[in-house]
RNA sequence: GCGCGCGUAGCUCAACUGGAUAGAGCGUCGGUCUCCGAAGCCGAAGGUUAUGGGUUCAACUCCCGUCGCGCGCACCA
């Protein structure tokens, strides 16, 4: 066991001696500034709050019935009623040799007790939609899903990702008109998604300046929904078409998904699900549509189905049913759900989508309580959103002529600049390793640079930034890595190779503030999926790389002293550099041993 | 107009969801390679956390007001 959670489960035994009737499930331990300790607990202070306690009594009460001295120096209660933890040296000691010789890697599954049972989570992100190019917007919901599915998985989650691709909708029926009238076969045979884009463009500018061709469309869409053959088949070609571009793109960034059922998936229920909706009198009819109102159950300023109009609350429905009797969004997500709920039974479910969709999650999710109120009460729907990714110039990030930023160029891109980087810096490599580095740092660089930033707040999208060496990005985790594979290189050719038996000692300051960060792998991993947020192990990792620098700058390895400690120095490298592996990995992110 | 979100160093971003003296990188200035990768490292300067109040042992974090920016407001997704 991790020394932190033995620590917690010593410290909420000795809550519960003191206070039998307590919560201790807010009884936790966290890193914190060396200079108090190792580990603090904040908790008592607000259990003191709640019952009227004197914090400073309760913790020398709690710390009376404390016993942790196999595992830590003596207890402090510091502040207002902090407690402080300082790990012994034989207690880090055990975990780094345990780990060394590849017990753990400082984090655990769950199942390991009770209180962490592994959940069943559906994750649904990057939904690109059909005929149309995948762009810088998808990105992000691409990697932050993926870095969460990552993360999930690796504590022993059963995780289920699902990509909902756009493959149905009123698009399909300009689409439709396009290719039967002015498909260019060429052009498709050279590059299918740019063709496709063309029809719409053009068709789209037409039904804006022209109602019969806008009729002529809908006519088309029209009998595609009503299953007309010859319709169906060039809608299932855009697909495959479509999907293959979607394959190379997820081949590249290494992203894999275990089903995608596309919104066309869905169909066969949306009359269903708008009948139950309009028979449990969830919704009704409202000038020809079918919407789902306000219940009147939240106060107006909390209830997404009103919106305020000049002073007077008015209803904001969420349509199901347009008046011609087609399908909105709201319709297909609400048949997703059930069939998931129905299909997996998952204690979560996570959607990886733009902030500003946040308030048709919003109303999503009030539908599903009331139509599904016993089910998504065992299941807890999230909303993971984000914001947008700007240009230097603060504006949404488009190309120099105002396009939108094509993803698959947008990688080229990246790889292009990391190499002329690569082969400027390690002109010595061969080229053919050098493309392979390069595609590595690229793409890494744009991940890194995509999950580092927090919130749902927009970021600048900077090349300079996201390729250079210096700061908290990729390429710079990437050498700390490389740099600690070198060693083992050198090493191995003056054969002192490792010993994972051999005991670990530390001594200097650097080694112990790096063996301590080591130990927070696994709380890094937990905050991540408790908090769906990879930025955490983006940090946690930038300041990983930092202590080992300065480890590598003070702490010689191949030169120590004595054998003891050149073992122990090559054993923290080598825990390093795997915490830096899975970690990267984890973020979606591949290595290389040289750079 | 109404709702949602945001505002932290000159710039780009953090701050473990209420914890102890708000941290990094860039840029600026100054150190550091006869020594395992200098694409590195160390140091200095830089802050009334937009603003005014409130809540408490403790506020960047929670509540209210103001200003500024972004986004969304029934048959697109």
């Amino acid at each position: 066991m991790l020394p932190h959670k033995q620590i917690e489960s010593a410290l909420q035994f000795a809550v519960r001696a003191v206070l039998p009737d307590a919560d201790v499930s807010t009884v936790l331990v966290r890193p914190c500034d060396p200079k108090f300790g190792d580990y603090q607990s904040n908790a008592l202070m607000a259990l003191a709050k709640t019952r009227k306690l004197n914090p400073r009594q309760l913790a020398t009460d709690v710390l009376a019935k404390l016993d942790v001295s196999e595992i830590c120096e003596k207890v402090e209660i510091a502040g207002a009623g902090f407690l402080n933890f300082r790990l012994k040296n034989s207690r880090l000691v055990h975990s780094l040799e345990s780990a060394a010789r590849g017990e753990h890697l400082f984090f655990e599954k769950c199942g390991g007790d009770a209180s962490s049972q592994p959940r069943t989570i559906v994750i649904d992100f990057s939904s690109p939609n059909v005929a149309k190019p995948m762009h810088v917007g998808h990105i992000r919901s691409t990697g932050i899903g993926d870095a969460l599915q990552r993360t999930l998985r690796l504590l022993g989650h059963r995780v289920i990702s699902d990509n909902h691709i756009g493959d149905w909708g009123t698009q399909f029926g300009k689409l439709l008109l396009g290719w039967k009238q002015i498909l260019n076969r060429a052009e498709l045979e050279r590059d299918a998604i740019a063709e496709l884009e063309r029809l719409y463009k053009v068709i789209n500018a037409e039904c804006d300046a022209n109602p019969t061709r806008l009729e002529e469309a809908k006519m088309e869409l029209v009998k595609l929904q009503a299953g007309d053959a010859e319709n169906i088949a060039i809608w299932k070609e855009m697909i495959r078409l479509s999907q293959i571009q979607f394959d190379t793109i997820y081949a590249r960034l290494g992203v894999k998904f275990d089903f995608a059922l596309g919104e066309s998936f869905y169909n066969p229920w949306l009359g269903e699900v708008v009948n139950d909706l309009l028979a449990k009198e969830i919704a009704r009819e409202s000038e020809g549509a079918v919407g789902v109102f306000s219940d009147g159950s939240l106060p107006p300023k909390e209830d997404p189905f009103l919106v305020n109009r000049d002073g007077e609350w008015v209803a904001d429905p969420a349509l199901v049913r347009k008046s011609d009797g087609g399908f909105n969004y709201t319709t297909t997500d609400l048949a997703t759900v059930d069939y998931r709920l129905k299909t997996w039974a998952p204690q979560e479910i996570i959607y990886v989508v733009d902030d500003r969709q946040s308030g048709h999650f919003k109303k999503l999710f009030l539908i599903l309580m009331r139509w599904k109120s016993e089910d998504v009460k065992k299941t807890k729907l999230v909303h993971v959103g984000f914001g947008k990714i700007m240009g230097d110039d603060g504006k949404p990030f488009k190309t120099r002529s105002g396009d939108t930023v094509k993803l698959g160029e947008l990688l080229d891109e990246a790889e292009e600049r990391a190499y002329k980087i690569v082969s400027e810096k390690s002109a010595e490599l061969p080229e053919a390793q050098r493309k392979d580095i390069a595609r590595v740092i690229g793409l890494g660089a744009v991940k890194y640079a995509d999950l580092l930033p927090n919130r749902q707040s927009d970021y600048i999208f900077s090349w300079d930034k996201m390729l250079a060496l210096q700061g908290n990005t990729a390429p710079y985790l990437v050498y700390a890595y490389a740099r600690i594979k070198s060693i083992f290189r050198k090493s191995e050719a003056e054969s002192a190779i490792r010993n994972p038996q051999s005991a670990i000692v530390l001594v200097a300051p650097e080694e112990l503030t790096l063996a301590k960060h080591l130990l927070n792998f696994g709380i890094t991993l937990e905050a991540v999926a408790e908090e769906l947020r990879p930025n955490y192990l983006c940090n946690y990792l930038f300041e990983l790389a930092g202590k080992f620098t300065s480890f590598y700058e003070n702490c010689p390895v191949l030169k120590a002293d004595d054998a003891v400690t050149k073992n122990s120095r090559l054993a923290l490298c080598d825990l390093t550099a795997r915490v830096l592996k899975q970690g990267l990995e984890t973020l979606g992110i591949e290595t290389v041993e040289q750079m």
